[in-house]
DNA sequence: ACCATTCTTATTGTATACAAAATCAACCCG
DNA sequence: CGGGTTGATTTTGTATACAATAAGAATGGT
């Protein structure tokens, strides 16, 4: 099997990552580092390496006493994590349009394939959207050539509101994005970074307001 | 004195970070955990703790194998850093010029007193400057209320480029910042959050580029 | 002399043991 | 009863020792 040995703070991070965001852990939650190490398997110097990595992306928080906790998120600070992402997301998309060559052009185009595969499915494949979308992110995280900008996109991560409301995205939704991305590809394609940009910033957004409808109750 | 205890990693963090910026530590140069303990005068365990901490800041950057050294930041590095400190502390300023609060406004008006007290010193005080500077700008990000946006700011502070370029500012220059601020302040008085923004944004791109005038051979 | 390989050393990674601090509960005093 | 204080317990913080890994030095074959 694929077993690439692995830092035992790696291991911690990636166990507690999981156990928070597969809904094991809910808000709020007590966490203590003895008991993250009991689930992660390694001692508790590595899961305190994990742990402020975790901090660092909100998904764990430190109360006044130090004493960690499942991030819990207001509906307020959700919808700042969108805007920032925006912001941000959209400042990547227009340094990737004017960087971008030939080769990651071809990769996006391919994985936004896979992306529709996903959808294509009955019921959608969600899983692999959710994997192929952030595949697609990351290259053009990746294309802005930004050093100071990848390490600041891991605190705006939506993943564990992604998690709880994407299996309620309509087939019209998901089917959205890969249409969002096609013209993404365009607008890297002509190299037209304010294009780029303003695509980049409306998907975000719509992808906020997708999650506020099916997760607000005025929508049941 | 004031010898507030604390802890082990605090202290390591500070003295490290102190290390790098007050110029005992040239970009680029090689670090060994052992060497920032001796340092810091505490042991392995907590220097990694302040470590990390300053990875994230990017002050130290870890090679791929593991080895940290100080940050060292091209041209094109810095004026990145620049534009995304614009965006988001132009983005707190909106914020804030709506949460804003006749208390924290007065604060404000007061650190702007001591700025431009140090800015009338023949030569300016560009300490003191620098202090109220950087208090003026944490308050108004306090007053975003945006947790978030507080935990990315550190990423993106550039204190090790305005220490090594401040002193050359001329005194024009620091005052056309004490004009801004006051503007700033105008702007959170009439909870004008697009005027808070654009006032911010050219605050901020102007001292990029009086740092680039400063720093660049060209202007020798 | 040059490249590869082994041995040595330097450096980072992890676990454990202990110290410090915070929480909780029992208790006393009013 | 209520408020605060002591003591026990839980939880986090720090140091040290050792393991794993990477870099550098020495050696040998071509």
């Amino acid at each position: 099997m694929t077993d690439p040995i692995m830092p035992a703070s790696e291991t911690a991070y990636q166990k507690i990552r999981a156990f928070i965001l597969q809904g094991e852990a809910s808000p709020g939650m007590q966490l203590t580092e003895e008991k993250l190490a009991e689930i992660s398997g390694v001692s508790r110097t590595s899961v305190r390496d994990a742990v402020r990595r975790l901090e660092n992306e909100m998904l764990v928080v430190r109360s006044a006493s130090k004493r960690l906790s499942v991030a819990e998120w207001s509906d307020g600070e959700v919808d700042e994590m969108f805007t920032l992402r925006g912001m941000l997301e959209a400042h990547a998309a227009a340094r990737a349009a004017h960087r971008i060559d030939g080769e990651a052009l071809d990769d996006l185009r391919a994985i936004n394939k896979e992306l529709k595969d996903a959808v294509k499915q009955s019921p959608p494949d969600v899983t692999s959207f959710l994997s192929a979308n952030r595949r697609f992110h990351d290259l053009i995280l990746r294309c802005a050539q930004s050093p100071r900008l990848s390490k600041l996109m891991p605190a705006l991560v939506e993943q564990p509101v992604v998690r709880q409301t994407a299996h309620q995205y309509s087939k019209t939704q998901l089917n959205q994005s890969a249409v969002d991305h096609d013209e993404l590809i365009s607008a890297f394609a002509a190299k037209d970074a304010s294009w780029a940009k303003s695509v980049m910033t409306s998907h975000i957004r719509r992808a906020f307001h997708s999650f506020s409808v099916t997760a607000t109750p005025e929508s049941l």
